[in-house]
DNA sequence: ATGGTGGCTTAGCCA
């Protein structure tokens, strides 16, 4: 079973890319983030042709996650529970042959000491709330998504240089380190130890020319579903296509 | 030297 993650900055400006990629990449799942429509006007059409199932939880021009499947997707939750006041549309999770998977999107933060940044910290505090939750049914579950978080040193090009400045700000690294103490496994960590890759990289052309990217997009696992891991890896050719998004997908495969 | 990229709500704002 193939499980994707991807921001992809517009559903509607990036729906040639999205429909390539999944004709070539064929994953079972595709957990998709800022699809920036509203789930009316989600172009559902061409997606299904492809033989996907959708679920979407989007508002007009920003935010939005979707769910794409191969199989119908079951027991939906379509917010981020302990925040009344939260109406943005970041968080939606299912049940897809048997495993639980969300799609999360994280908040950038916008910039340090601002109420956006605040607001960051408290959504990943709900996000740990609710996978911990989820992790009591001892199931196979992948939480993917754009964090915004690059975790570790090696996730991020130049961590003596970027340390304290957003989205590798030591406040939301910690924040990102208690989802993995609870348990949960960064599947492209415990695929590849030591290698140095990127989920994102600025839009300014110079960045992506140097490689200097962050790896903010991730697949947190279940302990059941890394018995179950196989492979995880990011199509990094995608940032290099004509129109793309700034991110990339992550990609993980789970044995049956 | 304060630009530089992209998408949306088409004018700044967010990323």
């Amino acid at each position: 079973m193939k499980i994707a993650t991807w921001n992809v900055n517009s559903i509607r400006a990036r729906l040639p890319r999205v429909l390539d990629w999944l004709e070539a990449a064929r994953p079972d799942v595709a957990l998709l983030q800022e699809t920036k429509v509203a789930d009316e006007q989600f172009p559902a059409e061409p997606l299904e042709e492809l033989g996907y199932n959708l679920a979407t939880v989007g508002e007009p021009g920003r935010n939005g996650v979707a769910i794409l499947a191969r199989s119908p997707i079951e027991d939906l939750c379509r917010a981020l529970p302990g925040d009344a006041d939260d109406q943005e549309a970041r968080y939606l999770e299912g049940v897809v042959n048997g495993v639980r998977v969300a799609s999360v999107y994280v908040p950038n933060g916008t910039s340090l000491g601002s109420p956006r940044f605040a607001f960051k910290l408290t959504f990943l505090d709900r996000l740990k709330t609710r996978a911990q939750k989820l992790l009591e049914f001892e199931e196979s579950l992948v939480i993917g998504g754009d964090y915004n978080v690059g975790p570790y040193p090696i996730d991020v090009y130049d961590p003596a240089a970027l340390d304290g400045t957003i989205c590798y700000h030591p406040e939301e690294r910690a924040k990102l380190r208690a989802l993995l103490h609870l348990g949960l496994y960064d599947a492209f960590r415990t695929v590849e130890p030591g290698s140095r890759a990127y989920s994102w990289w600025d839009y300014q052309g110079r960045f992506f020319r140097a490689n200097q990217g962050l790896r903010i997009d991730h697949l947190l696992l279940s302990p059941q579903a890394v018995d179950r891991l196989e492979t995880c890896a990011m199509d990094a050719a995608e940032r290099a296509a004509k129109a793309p998004s700034d991110h990339v997908p992550v990609w993980c495969t789970l044995r049956d």
